[in-house]
DNA sequence: GTTAGCACTCTCAAGGAGGGAGTGCTAACG
DNA sequence: CGTTAGCACTCCCTCCTTGAGAGTGCTAAC
């Protein structure tokens, strides 16, 4: 009943998906029997095609459309039918070098992994900053901006940093502030959200000589910005490459297949997709537990809306302690190859740098050769 | 030869403003006397346009369309007609209970006030974070990561942080950090950037026993710290509201008066002048040197591809000491009383915020009544 | 100065024709 | 049986035309 997939038709096939990823425009038979000089007629492809058709592979639009891959076909091109390339040894020098020029600076990375992304896969991108599954607690630094108002520099570990001000009913010196920051550091040290929450029940049972009200309050300042802190974390996604996304002829309404309308009301869907992160939330937790690469196309959302867009996805971090996840978006018509190879060298990248900060033996430190 | 402004045509330009603002059509005579049952034929309304027009503050696509402002009449409107309204209390008092919730989280507020401001003028913001003429340094905290890396957090003068990892070449304990850390925030406290350069230049000519190579590999650290960050905070400019602005007429094939191509051309442009920054690069240090909300209508921006659009800004922060610049920016036709007034709210409340926190003396603390 | 009346201009939407692209089918060929 | 030439057919796209509608500008009267 169903076709059977000769060699011949996979390779039709190949050429067909990245004939469209590359042009945007439906196949034709004809075409590929010139542009590629191959050995049939335009009639045998034509044979070709409809079978891949009926296997699901391809659709048409209408009776005298060109070809165009379906999701499934997307998804058999990107298991096996694309070239497993890299990025070439010069785009990931340059990627490193602008890595190491914003070394030690690791508010950076995000940014720029989002930017590099976006650049190289002429697409949106995603980041998520590199957090821990829980929140600890390393450091504590108050600081006197004046008689009764303080700045608070919470430092987590994974380099995290919170700051927040808050109003004192007593005026303290700096040295005061400072020594008190200093026990804080030391009883606080180490402890997870439900560690300091417990801290501050025991606390106010049996309170200690050296903790008094204002500890207590500092205490509870430091509860209530973990909780903050992990609560916006899990919606915090960094996002990139809009407008490399918008130069995809997708969006272009004279390129476009449909009419502008729909390529407008495509772009407001994206930067709501982008912006809200609605549509993408299962995926990031999902992409956490893997490993590897993934790529979820079109259809195989979950979300409707997302049924014209493809993600590529990976975790980035070191060991299961400090992670995070990255990735492109993009219409179905995606350059998967590179994409996927973009992705995969920046997420080793950060994963590298990141082992670097934590690790120490994984590499000679990054200011060796400054 | 001219003709003159009688206090009818006044009205009537007003009106036609008003109009458009609201409604993104040209406005017609008719129109104008049934809507506004003023009380003349629609003929007399029609001298009265085409006399605003000679004078400039209108024009007309084609013969047969109504009438549309001027950006010289959009500035009359601005300067002369306008009813200047505050915010109603009821959206000052949601405004401030918003800001309420995340005090002390310095960081947040300009989140925060690019989102209203947005909300509010349904349009594109944007909003600098506050920054003193001059990075002066207030305090550095050493954290140790691992034996041979450090997390260095920089805290300057206004709550601004900075942080910074960087790798050693001999291994340190945590202890060891701290005294230095504190030695180092004794000697560099309330230096600028050049002050911090000329420690380190002397430092170099005559050693101190105290300050060894270690210490002078942290304060270079620090140098390249303040420099690079005075250096990208002059460019860095938060913008939100993209969505907002998209969903006004202009962006919006179907509704836009010339067709869908120019929509979205017009959508990729200010994507990049909100993203680049480019186009605006000017006004923000005018709007820093200037008191009171400043417009800019279309044309009389010096950047050509800001001529479509108008930016309403405004200054805030306390003194000449910390401030910032926010504002909203969108199509010409912007609803300019709302979006000025919303403006001029948020920079003061902005500017109250940081006169907490750095004079006490204006108010009671935030937390006060937490 | 104001107004009614009207011709004129221009846009916009709908309908129709012609050209073009590409397929699907059929029949013939090796 | 796979392959191929040939051809009818379908559907899109662009251009053109047409008619309706909106709104102006002008003129002449009030």
């Amino acid at each position: 009943m169903a076709p059977n997939l000769t060699e011949r038709r996979l390779f039709i096939l190949k050429l067909v998906v990245q004939e469209f990823i590359e042009t945007a425009t439906p196949v034709a038979s004809e075409m590929l029997v010139r542009k590629f000089g191959l050995g049939f007629s335009s009639a045998t492809v034509r044979n070709d095609l409809a079978a891949l058709e009926e296997l699901g592979y391809l659709t048409h639009l209408h009776t005298s459309a060109g070809r165009v891959p379906t999701d499934a076909g997307y998804r058999f091109f990107v298991e096996n039918l694309m070239d497993r390339t890299s990025l070439s040894l010069a785009e990931q020098r340059m990627i490193r070098h602008q890595f190491y020029q914003v070394r030690g600076e690791l508010d950076q990375w995000i940014q720029l992994a989002g930017a590099v992304l976006a650049r190289t896969a002429q697409n949106a991108s995603l980041v998520t900053p590199p957090r821990a599954e829980q929140l600890r607690f390393k450091n504590l630094e108050l600081i006197s901006i004046h008689e009764t108002m303080v700045l608070a520099v919470l430092v987590f570990h994974g380099g995290i940093i919170k700051q927040q001000t808050f109003g004192l009913d007593a005026a303290r010196t700096p040295d005061d502030l400072r020594r008190c920051a200093g026990r804080m550091s030391d009883a606080l040290a180490d402890l997870t959200v439900s560690g300091v929450e417990e801290l501050l029940a025991q606390d106010a049972l049996r309170p200690l000589p050296t903790f008094g009200e204002f500890e207590r309050a500092v205490i509870a300042l430091v509860t209530h910005a973990m909780q903050a802190f992990e609560e916006q974390a899990r919606e915090h996604i960094y996002s990139d490459g809009l407008l490399e996304m918008l130069s995809q002829p997708e969006f272009i309404p004279a390129l476009a297949r449909d009419d502008a309308e729909r390529a407008v009301e495509r772009l407001r869907r994206a930067l709501d997709i982008l912006k809200s992160g609605r549509g993408l939330g299962q995926l990031i937790p999902q992409a956490l537990a893997s490993e590897g690469v993934q790529v979820i196309i079109g259809g195989e959302h979950s979300e409707d809306e997302m049924r014209e867009y493809s993600v590529v996805l990976a975790r980035y971090g070191v060991g299961g302690a400090v992670t995070g996840v990255l990735g492109v978006i993009g219409p179905t018509r995606m350059a998967y190859p590179r994409s996927i190879s973009t992705v995969r060298y920046i997420s080793s990248l950060m994963s590298n740098l990141l082992a670097e900060l934590y690790a120490g033996e994984s590499r000679p430190p990054l200011e060796g050769n400054g």
